[in-house]
DNA sequence: GCTTTGAGTTTACAACTGTAGTCGAAACAT
DNA sequence: ATGTTTCGACTACAGTTGTAAACTCAAAGC
């Protein structure tokens, strides 16, 4: 029952920690102090602070290493970016998000991989796709007064 | 210049209120709050105080008629979603955007219409697609301790 | 004209976020 | 053993967000 938790809600600076975690799998606060104070003029003490709250968070996984700690990841990278991804989309209007799906995947770096992939997922949803998703931003939905 | 100003960050509750009122096109209080009133449980002051904010943020446009105002959107739906999404993406690391795509394509509701547009598209894109997109996690890139 | 009522404004307040200083204890060097 | 460096914990503080009550006018009704 206990999949993985990615329910966490992680703020945009502490998205900056985590993902030095999960790129170096085990990292200690010297390290990622360090790599973190190069990309953005964040003071020591302020990444220190977000380490904390992601522990506190559960995001953050630590382990005594002597004076200091280790951290590792509690939760996995892709899971925490696909149901980020998918928060954003559902808080969106259900007619529209096919069409950012489209512009966003325009202004991407996408590898010839990634394409290929979204590609074969793509046609095979196109056989049971719906002819329309309607709007659901009014209660009742939104017959009539949405049209594009 | 002045380029319809999609910078204004928009918070989850004011989304909702934003949803209605780009639908509607127009709508005076009265109706946001009678709409968003039978959505969840939120107090008549507090859609109030949502509206008010987006009229400060920038978001909403106001014409008084009679004794009440008219809210208009003031940033275009579309370019919000857009730059949200985009916003949101941009925040993870580049090596794993498509991967998240590929799982949040898997999962949402999209028009046959939509499902082609991407198709269409991501076959240009396939062309001209890099081999692969490297991680941007690290300040110096992620050679060698970044694989998937 | 005067009162009622409803729309917008102000105030409230806790939690979360971004940003950072200070402190105590532990580890290290001498 | 003592001074020094260092790491994590605690404290701080303003701005944003979620949530909502109170207040203030001016328009609408009588």
């Amino acid at each position: 029952m206990a999949t993985t938790e990615v329910t966490a809600t992680i703020s945009d600076a502490e998205w900056r920690v985590m993902r030095i975690v999960w790129t170096l799998k085990r990292a200690d606060s010297r390290t990622i102090i360090s790599l973190l104070e190069q990309q953005h003029d964040w003071k020591a003490p302020t990444i220190k602070t977000l380490i904390g709250r992601l522990v506190k968070k559960g995001a953050l996984a630590t382990t005594k290493q002597g004076r200091q700690f280790i951290y590792t990841p509690k939760i996995a990278e892709q899971p925490a970016m696909d149901s980020a991804l998918l928060r954003e989309l559902n808080q969106m209007c259900a007619m529209h998000r096919g069409t950012a799906l489209v512009h966003v995947v325009d202004q991407l770096d996408l590898s010839h991989a990634d394409v290929q992939a979204l590609l074969d997922h793509l046609q095979t949803k196109l056989e049971t796709a719906p002819d329309n998703v309607p709007c659901d931003c009014l209660p009742d939905g939104c017959e009539g007064s949405c049209e594009p």
